[in-house]
DNA sequence: CTGAAAGCGCTTACAG
DNA sequence: CTGAAAGCGCTTACAG
């Protein structure tokens, strides 16, 4: 109940009083740190149990410097890849006592620069992963690099060697997943961009424009549209290749939730997937399973990218991570004969 | 770059110097507190300012015993739900400088207790949120309680005068989403029920009951199955009510993604939605607009009740709070003649 | 309205 | 192998 009284928590002087050694072994106890006698060390331990002892995060980081917290900026946009990106990295995080601050964000917000300039100076994080799209984005990198803070990039698509970072190869995906719809005989693709603040868009649409262009492919401008990486763009970019009399065999959507909108415009047209427009989608969210047919995709290791992230910035890693993608094929691609 | 040296950090103490004062009257005027001479807080801002200071929060908590921390304990296996929690929590805590420490949990991890009290003991959180099914476990809240720690539960569904919460009513909301399918000429209805340890299963079955029963509808039990919240589940659950030979018209499924794999099973069978089953789900999650025809369903204002939890927290807002709930009518209920 | 002192619970740097 | 001292950057409690 509200009136209960605060359980006094035990300090490092309570185990110390007794074990009946200084508060510094019991440091170096509680830190697995060399040069205590087997002896003096259960003493400790057992103290420290009796009394239910815990080092204190907050009185650790003061004193030493570190604050055993790391942070993601990420953006609220997409719940799944945030969701996914902070499982792995609390995963890795869980390994070395470590825990996560989520910082999420939009790009909209005129004060982003401020805010996270604030929150560096307010807590000593020991590193911080920033995922698209602000891991392109120089002025955060800069003030970042003022602080003298560790920090990892998450699929970032300017200035690969400007810091720490993992990644996938979304050029290479794009490409190939283009290469299979060719495969399989089309041969009028088109094409819906993703949101051109996002470094992703430009490399998934990269890869697909070589795959065509390797294949001999001429790409039909009329059949290429904007969107911005969620449905309704999607809707709206497809209205616009519609529009044209021609019609393309087959659509990339540069993501899946875009491949939804095109999907739904589709349906409310009469128009049958994949038998009429063949399509594929880029991320492969859950949602995937749940049109109808199931959408073709690649799927982007998240998880495992925050996971690698984490282990970046605590074990001072490899400067680069480069994870592999999967095709997945699923029922959203013709086979013309 | 790596090798570029550590900005130092404004201290407190720094500011005093540059504005001729104590660091007492910096932290007075850091703080908003009272009894400083305008002129007086406007050097100290201007000092503040110009050394681009921003109090270190490990101090501040250390010192005063406030941590600035409130923690969200909830259990990873729903992407949505524990997102939107988050961006709730979130908006909330900022606008009182706090920051939230994310805390996922399994109810299948055999030292769930131990890794919560641990938690408890490392980080001195200022309050705690709890969702499902951890808020209803009487072991978490004994240790929470233990702690002195103010804590907040989300939808608890027992023993609610135990500690502040959040909730909607479900169990109302079954009801009147059940007295839709009836209204709609349904008397033949089926229902998948939710995972057994989160209580919200038992409230949507126990609304959906009650409905029944007002409507002088008896309940077939061949209708009614077992299923645990995920997609699979609320297929071999569907796939155990079709395995009767007389099948209900409607089902009423406890959550959105068993209604999802209902509808893949009645799609493996060429059963049409709304034709020959109508369906409706429970939360409306985002993939209640991907699936056709799209499902209806309950709205819970996830991201509503974790604002509220937060406030509760930060505030010491009233010990319950329960929030309206939306029922979102679609295209998965035919209206019978 | 302002400040000097003590202390939060640890770690670092040093001494023995 | 062990410990006494100083200090991390703030706030609290108190004095004036």
């Amino acid at each position: 109940m509200a009136g209960r009284a605060q359980q006094s928590t035990a300090t490092i002087s309570d185990v110390a009083t007794l074990a009946q050694v200084s508060i510094k072994t019991v440091s170096r106890v509680m830190n697995d740190e060399p040069n205590v006698r087997a002896q003096t060390r259960d003493r400790v331990k057992e103290a420290a149990k009796s009394l239910n002892y815990n080092p204190s995060m907050l009185a650790r980081s003061l004193a030493g410097g570190k604050s055993y917290l790391i942070g993601l900026i990420y953006d609220n946009i997409n719940s799944t890849y945030a969701h996914d990106l902070q499982t792995g990295m609390i995963a890795r995080c869980r390994l070395s006592k470590y825990h996560l601050m989520c910082e999420p964000q939009t790009s909209e917000n005129p004060d982003l620069i401020q805010a996270i300039s604030n929150l560096l100076a307010t807590i000593r994080l020991d590193g911080i992963a920033i995922s698209p799209p602000f891991c392109d984005m120089p002025q955060i990198l800069d003030i970042i690099e003022a602080t003298g803070m560790s920090y990892v990039r998450i699929s970032p698509s300017k200035d690969l060697g400007r810091a720490a970072c993992v990644r996938m190869d979304e050029f290479d995906a794009a490409y190939n997943l283009t290469k299979h719809l060719i495969e399989r005989g089309h041969k009028e693709i088109g094409f819906i961009r993703g949101h051109p603040q996002h470094g992703g868009s430009h490399l998934r649409f990269e890869g697909f424009c070589k795959a065509l262009k390797d294949y001999n492919i001429d790409a039909n401008q009329n059949w290429i549209s904007q969107g911005y990486f969620y449905f309704e763009s999607g809707r709206e970019a497809a209205r616009q290749i519609f529009e044209h009399s021609k019609r393309p065999s087959a659509i990339f959507a540069a993501n899946d939730y875009m491949a939804f909108g095109l999907m739904a415009y589709l349906h409310d047209m009469g128009l049958k997937v994949p038998e009429d427009v063949s399509i594929v989608g880029f991320d492969d969210v859950p949602g995937c399973q749940l049109v109808w047919p199931h959408l073709t995709t690649i799927h982007q290791p998240v998880t495992d990218m925050g996971y690698a992230a984490a282990e970046i910035l605590l074990n001072n890693g490899p400067k680069e991570r480069v994870l592999p993608y999967r095709m997945i094929e699923r029922g959203s691609v013709l086979k013309k004969e």
